[in-house]
DNA sequence: CGTGCCTTTGAAGGTTGTCAACTGTAGTGG
DNA sequence: CCACTACAGTTGACAACCTTCAAAGGCACG
C-alpha cells in the first residue's frame, strides 16, 4: 500500500481513489463529476484510526469535514458532568463534522472510532470550494442536516414519551438497516457495532437497565441476546413492541 | 388597514412592508438588498391566526416557508398514541417549515399559535428563486439548520440525563431572554408565553409534576410562581440548580 | 493464570407517571 | 348579575419505572 506524507505530518494511505470508493455512492458525493472526484482525491488526507481513538474532541473548534471510508464512528456528547448518550453512529460512505462546520463554531460532540477506522479529511477552503460549485452536493447536505434534525426531534419524543423496552425495539429495527442479516429461514441476525454502555448512552439510560431489558424481551421470545449478536426469530414481535400501551 | 383578495382565496392583511418588518431584523432576510425585498413583499401573502389555531399538521406535505411577523408560534411533535412533545417556540422575525422545505418531505411537527399571529407566507417557487439569488442566505439557512440540530442534541442529552427541576431551571435561563424583565432592584420577572401543560411538553414531563417541581422552587425560594408570571429574586440561584448533583 | 473491564444480577431507593379528587378561573347563558 | 359549565392547574396517594449501589460472573488481554 503506498504511503505517502501530508502537510499534516501524519503517515497516511491513500487507500482508494475517490472515484473508486464504493463509500461513495451512498452519499452527497455521488453527485460530483470527473474532474472535481480528482481535485477531491489529490487535496483529501487519509487518517487511520484505532478502535476508541477520538477523531475530534467536545469543544474543539472545527478543523474540517470527514468522511468514513471504511469503519464507523459514533458520535458522543458530554455534559458538564461527565455523563454522556450517544448522538448517531457514522458508517462508510458518511460525512461527520459538518454539522460545526455550518455552525461556523466549535465541535458539540465527540467523535470517536468504534473499530479499525479510515476517515478522509477535507479541508475548509476545499469544502467551500466544492461547495460553491456544486449547488447539487449542497442541496444534498441541506436535505442531511434536515434530516438529521427532524430525527433528533423525534429522539427526544421518544425519549421522553416510551419506556426503555420500546426505545430498545425501535434501535434494534434502525439498526438491522445496516447491521442485520436475514438467514434461510427468515431469522433475523443483528450484529451489534456497540457495547452495552453504548447502547445505554444510545437510548439514554444505564447499563443495568439494558441488561434487565434485553433478558425482559428474552423471556418474552421477542429476541436472544448473545453477546453483541442478537437473534430475532419474528421481525412482527419487535413491531408490536413499537405499539404496545407502556411504550 | 389596506385589504386585498391573494391568489389562494384568503383575505390578507398586508401589514408592513418587508422592507420596514421589524421582525426582519433578526433573521436571515437582513442580508436581503431592496429590489430582494421589494419581490419579497410583492409575492408574500399574510395570514392571522387565532391563539391555538393550526398553520399546518404534522404529515401535511410541506406548502412552503412561513415567516412569523408577530405574536408566536410553537412546534409540537406527536407520536402514534397522541402523546406529545413541544420542539421549539417560534417569534417575530424567525422562520418556520423550513426543516420540511429542505427534507422535501412532510411536516413532522404541528406548528400552532400561541397567541394571535401574523405568518408571512413564502411560496416555495419565491423561496427557491431567492435562494439561487442570495448565497448568504442559504448560509444563513444551513446555519441555523445547524444550530438547531445542536440545540436538539442539546436537549436530548438534557431529557435523558438531568431531573426535571434542573429541565425547568435551564427552560426559565432561556425563555429569560426573550420574555423576561428586570426591574429597578435587579429582581427578574419572566412571563411564560405558555401553559403548564406546554411548559410540561417542552420538558417532556406531565403538567403533575411540574407543578410540584416549581412549588419545590417556590419553598427553596430559587423563584414564585404566579399564573404565567415567573419572579426570580436572585439569578445566581437559578444558575445554581444547573450544578447541582441532582442535575 | 491473574488482572482489569464489561456485563449481569440483586436489593433498595428515588424520581416520575398515573389516577382521582379538588380548586380556581374563564366563558356562557339564563 | 349570577349560576352553570368546562377546563386548566393543583394536590395527594400510589405504583411503576428507572437509577443507584454493591457484588458476582464472564471475557479478553497481558
Amino acid at each position: 500500500m503506498r504511503q505517502t506524507l501530508t502537510n499534516t505530518g501524519r503517515w497516511r494511505s491513500n487507500g482508494l481513489h475517490c472515484h473508486s470508493c464504493a463509500a461513495r455512492c451512498d452519499s452527497v458525493w455521488s453527485q460530483l463529476d470527473e474532474p472535481e472526484l480528482d481535485r477531491l482525491d489529490q487535496h483529501k488526507s487519509v487518517q487511520r484510526l484505532d478502535p476508541g481513538e477520538v477523531l475530534y474532541g467536545q469543544g474543539d473548534p472545527c478543523k474540517g469535514l470527514f468522511v468514513v471510508q471504511s469503519g464507523s464512528l459514533a458520535l458522543r456528547k458530554f455534559d458538564d458532568s461527565g455523563r454522556s448518550v450517544l448522538l448517531r453512529l457514522v458508517v462508510a460512505g458518511q460525512a461527520v463534522g459538518y454539522r460545526c462546520f455550518f455552525d461556523g463554531g466549535r465541535y458539540r460532540a465527540q467523535a470517536e472510532a468504534l473499530e479499525a477506522t479510515r476517515v478522509c479529511f477535507l479541508k475548509p477552503t476545499l469544502v467551500t470550494k466544492m461547495f460553491e460549485q456544486n449547488p447539487d452536493v449542497v442541496r444534498g447536505m441541506m436535505q442531511r442536516l434536515a434530516r438529521e434534525l427532524g430525527d433528533a426531534e423525534d429522539r427526544f419524543l421518544m425519549a421522553t414519551r416510551r419506556s426503555v423496552r420500546c426505545r430498545l425495539a425501535h434501535a434494534l429495527l434502525r439498526l438491522k438497516d445496516h447491521h442485520g442479516e436475514v438467514d434461510d429461514e427468515g431469522v433475523l441476525t443483528v450484529q451489534l457495532p456497540i457495547s452495552r454502555q453504548d447502547l445505554a448512552d444510545l437510548l439514554g439510560t444505564r447499563p443495568e437497565t439494558i441488561a434487565r431489558t434485553t433478558r425482559a424481551l428474552e423471556k418474552d421470545g421477542v429476541a436472544s441476546f448473545h453477546g453483541r449478536r442478537v437473534v430475532i426469530p419474528d421481525l412482527d414481535l419487535l413491531f408490536d413492541e413499537l405499539e404496545l400501551d407502556g411504550c
